[in-house]
DNA sequence: AAAACATGTTTATAATATAAACCAAATATA
DNA sequence: TATATTTGGTTTATATTATAAACATGTTTT
């Protein structure tokens, strides 16, 4: 009935970028803080954890001599998305059965 | 859009408690421990905590000369809860907006 | 009486999330 | 031309959490 949650997605943050991720084909790291609210300092970890996790990918360059980061969702981390998603909907319904006292 | 998630409740083995209680008058320990799957400190650390924030009442008395410890939710647990679930929903949708790049 | 079981709690440790401080380069300002 | 500010992040430090392991207290069995 409680399948595990994933612990990687089962934080608030990773869990909004993913979020994000999912509906795009990619967006840039001060795109996420304005969506997310999060800080810098955050992001920028969270965004590591994801890509150590193979969950995204991240591409660094330049635009207008300026550091841009571009980060998008891998086939991995979107399955992985979709399975937390279905091993959530377990804890969320609040199941009614009969007491056990 | 990404509203804050209770703290309180952002936890596997604490929502999974909440889960259960919602949908019971109530339950004891062992029962939890058996549907959770968790140990048995842990149980007792995060009832404890549930217990703290208001969001379940806990009963000790004794049932064939054995403590016995029953949990139920509270009104304001069950509220927290409903706002959890649906703070939640807005993390899980996969928006579909256009890209930002 | 000794060993095993029932029902939890407390303590210690490892992992996480977060904010604060820092850094390097670019641009604006006095 | 200094110097101050902005951009776009990273690193470090700290507080919180989750978890397991050890402990406590009494009961039942042999």
């Amino acid at each position: 009935m409680f399948e595990p949650l994933d612990p990687v997605l089962h934080s608030q943050l990773r869990l909004a970028i993913m979020s994000l991720l999912v509906g795009m084909e990619s967006a840039e790291f001060t795109y996420l803080l304005e969506k997310t609210g999060a800080t810098k300092g955050n992001l920028s970890i969270q965004l590591s954890r994801l890509k150590e996790e193979g969950y995204i990918d991240i591409k660094k360059s330049f635009r207008n001599n300026y550091p841009l980061t571009s980060c998008s969702i891998t086939k991995k981390g979107a399955r992985a998305f979709e399975n937390y998603v279905k091993a959530l909907s377990g804890y969320l319904s609040g199941e009614k059965g009969s007491s056990p006292d």
